[in-house]
DNA sequence: ATTAACTGCTAATACGCATTAGCAGTTAAT
DNA sequence: ATTAACTGCTAATGCGTATTAGCAGTTAAT
């Protein structure tokens, strides 16, 4: 009924006939000011403290400290709706784990910008009320990131970043490795003519999956085709595939094999009989497909981990931050055959 | 390189050639203040605003304005880690939408308790870091809501909660009139003798769902099995379920649907072809079952919306908050069928 | 000619906490 | 008997902003 206004370490001194500064040297004093405060007066406090639920305010502390245990976590995409939302919710998980190990707790941004163009520096943006920040999204805004690099607030990056007037601190996943280990166990299977369905760029995570086929190539293994638009009609890309003489196609893009795969059992074509497809990393939710596709794992997971472990070093102890990429084993799958003799 | 030591208002005062509050009154002065500052001043200063890329500090001014537009997030249980994210995601779906619409942030708190026993009042808990509070979970601390209803702190719950020192403000799903319209959907397939898998309570969430059972009953429904535990083996449940000449069952949880029918098909016994199935609510990944059973939806997704447009009102307009139900239609489904005549 | 109203600003203060310097009283050491 | 060290605290200050009261100068009104 009553509105108790809210507490403060005045009261809190008033009912424990202290002073505030006794009450907050009880509440988080040092050792060595501990010890000149009795036991009796520090029960006394605390005593008061419990009977009344006094929280201190993180604000004020904030305020008057600097620091409050709070991880930003910034998207360039609204984190939860739908599509994207399959899409961040393993990073979070991750997050979300380790900040509770590490005793953090999270501030999701989702006021920043507005509509598409969500913006870190945006005015009145409340980035700075947390500790440090992780970033997360497909692409990133180089001048953003740039001014983050130069500034002194600690972040760290989920995805490997270039540098942008400075090493970026990231944790991301080893796609070009994890690429060139699938297209490496494709020519052990026989298949020497590749095809390439996917942008060579320019977002990181493109480029690496590019680098990483493009540096596996030679030895016998060549590209007869490379469509760089995503999102094909899937008839088109069949036509192409077959016409260039593939045996096997690797998919930036999960959609488009099962677009590919669709079209091609619907002309009798059969996957990995007539060709081979894989897909250049793994998705949450296998949209309900008929096949479980050769692929490679990401361990997003484990990035936003040990991002968040990062993190938290950098703003605790000041540190750099370093850059990690992890690998990514490759997924078994059915997709992935023999290579089938051309006649 | 250099380490921009952070802007304050001091500083762009002193570059723009006015005091501190000068500044602060160009950024953010009432109509009637601003009259009072000529256009030529105010440029002058937001020039150098805008060149230095000052950002207000929103630690500070929460501090000085009591409010961040950040809404706290309590869950009583971790919110990502996977059992519970498929349970929270949608919430937080919802949630996140309309906080963005409001422009508010969000703050997860992951590290409010430690392990099980998450506690909204527990020391250090940085909760009064927000605005407000919406409070998710399955079953809440009677002690904890108390004392959040007694006092000026706004929140909302997310689902019913019984009245607790006074009336909870909450946005939640109709269950009980979901659970009636399933059960007179059964009685209108020629069901009398019906079945219910799950206990009376104690949770709102389940004791609605019962409540909602019990109200149906009569007219010729009849209840001839209840089974309070959840869990039990699922041939168990089966034999009673047969032994009981009941003809539908209705079902708390999902997981004993799905294990009845399984071992039901064992048998060789079909749904609902020897016996109807409904379950009381939907989940949210339709756990692999060969079945898509007869419930009734949640609107997870509205909730959250809801609910934080009910959590802004009162922290804006110190609105008292109210009481929302959301309708739970019917999902048809397909394992509610007539009643099969007994012998 | 006096007052009133307006203009263009600034000084001062509050917000709640952490932290430092130091006061007054008591013992212990020399 | 003087100094030193210790005990148990408190006063004072700063963090960066928002806000209110009000100052000094100018113009307008009576």
């Amino acid at each position: 009924m009553a509105a108790p206004k809210r507490l403060t370490q005045h009261d809190i001194a008033k009912l424990a006939g202290v002073s505030q500064a006794t009450v907050s040297l009880v509440l988080n004093g040092a050792p060595t000011a501990l010890a000149r405060i009795p036991q009796e007066t520090r029960e006394r406090v605390q005593q008061v403290i419990r009977t009344t639920g006094y929280v201190a305010d993180p604000i004020a502390r904030r305020m008057a400290k600097g620091l409050n245990r709070i991880l930003g976590v910034f998207t360039y995409e609204p984190a939860f709706p739908s599509a994207q939302a399959d899409f961040f919710t393993p990073f979070l998980l991750g997050i979300e784990e380790e900040a509770q190990i590490q005793n953090y707790d999270l501030l999701l941004l989702t006021g920043a910008g507005v509509g598409q163009d969500r913006k870190i520096f945006a005015d009145g943006n409340r980035l700075r009320i947390a500790d440090g920040c992780l970033v997360l999204g497909r692409e990133f805004d180089r001048t953003e990131l740039t001014r983050l690099v130069s500034g002194d607030y600690p972040f760290v990056a989920i995805g490997r970043r270039e540098d942008a007037g400075g090493p970026v601190p990231y944790v991301g996943g080893d796609y070009a490795n994890g690429t060139r280990a699938l297209v490496e166990k494709a020519g052990a299977l026989g298949h020497s003519r590749l095809a390439y369905i996917g942008p060579p760029g320019p977002a990181e995570s493109t480029a690496d999956r590019w680098s990483g086929f493009d540096r596996a190539l030679g030895n016998g293994l060549e590209l007869v085709l490379h469509i760089e638009t995503v999102g094909c009609a899937a008839d088109e890309i069949l036509d192409a595939l077959l016409g260039s003489g593939a045996t096997v196609a690797f998919f930036v893009e999960l959609a488009d094999a099962v677009r590919v795969e669709a079209a091609a059992r619907a002309r009798g074509l059969s996957i990995p009989g007539d060709f081979s497809a894989v897909v250049l990393g793994s998705h949450i939710r296998a949209e309900r497909s008929h096949m479980q596709f050769t692929a490679f794992d990401i361990p997003r997971e484990e990035m936003g981990r040990q991002a968040t472990a990062m993190l938290v070093r950098r703003i605790e102890s000041g540190d750099a931050g370093g850059q990690i990429l992890l690998t990514c084993e490759p997924v078994e799958g059915e997709t992935l055959g023999p290579a089938k003799k051309r006649t």
